[in-house]
DNA sequence: GACTTATATAATTGACGACTTATCTATTCT
DNA sequence: AGAATAGATAAGTCGTCAATTATATAAGTC
């Protein structure tokens, strides 16, 4: 299988995997506004999606003579996993929450 | 400025961040590495080099005639604010943790 | 059953980007 | 200063992949 970023190294799918986090789209619906945004054509677009589901990114299922696309999240863990390394942010960030969530605990037990 | 994973979308580039993630390393050590792995040229991984130098993605220094590169994890953030959109699994648990917090500020407000 | 609508596939073309070899620049060593 | 080493840049080639147009399949409509 090929690797997570060689999937979103394409503005089309990363565009189309946008739409789709707001719920589940009709290939239609997908093309009209992914031809709009890029100019490009109804078959271009399916390639992309084709694409997207073999890679796991998104699942479709057949709704009479359309199918409905939807975010396959599993892969989207995988580009996590392998970002984490390099941030060095969110570290810190996560620490000051969860001393927050600490503090806040043991704050409320005393209230208790 | 090119999207992050356009800059991502490509394996070379991928594993020289790799390295980089263990700490800095000089250009010979990259191409060293990255020569052996992939069988490419010197100048074949300078020029992904300078990609991820002018993408914001490294940083390198001179140290007498060898170049040092290191890992500038700004343009990380940027990914991993990307990719939170689509992961289902986090979600509970942040919003679980800004509870926390929520709460523990008020707890402590209340405390003083 | 013919026609239209929704979407996918096939075949082909073209652009872009990742290589190559050759060369340039800068630094260290003798 | 000249040679050697480390690395970057230049110019050109080539493969891949994302488009295109044309067509196929399948489901609803008349």
């Amino acid at each position: 299988m090929s690797h997570a970023f060689d999937i979103l190294g394409d503005p089309v799918r990363r565009r189309i995997l946008e739409l789709l986090a707001d719920g589940q789209r009709a290939s239609g619906e997908i093309v009209e506004v992914i031809a709009a945004e890029f100019a490009i054509s109804q078959p271009a677009v399916s390639q992309h999606l084709r694409v997207l589901r073999d890679s796991g990114f998104a699942t479709s299922r057949a709704d009479g003579r359309r199918r409905l696309y939807a975010i396959a999240p599993e892969r989207f863990d995988e580009i996590d996993a392998w970002v984490q390394r390099f941030r060095r942010t969110w570290e810190p960030r996560f620490e000051a929450l969860a001393t927050e969530v600490a503090r806040g605990k043991k704050a409320r037990r005393v209230e208790e």
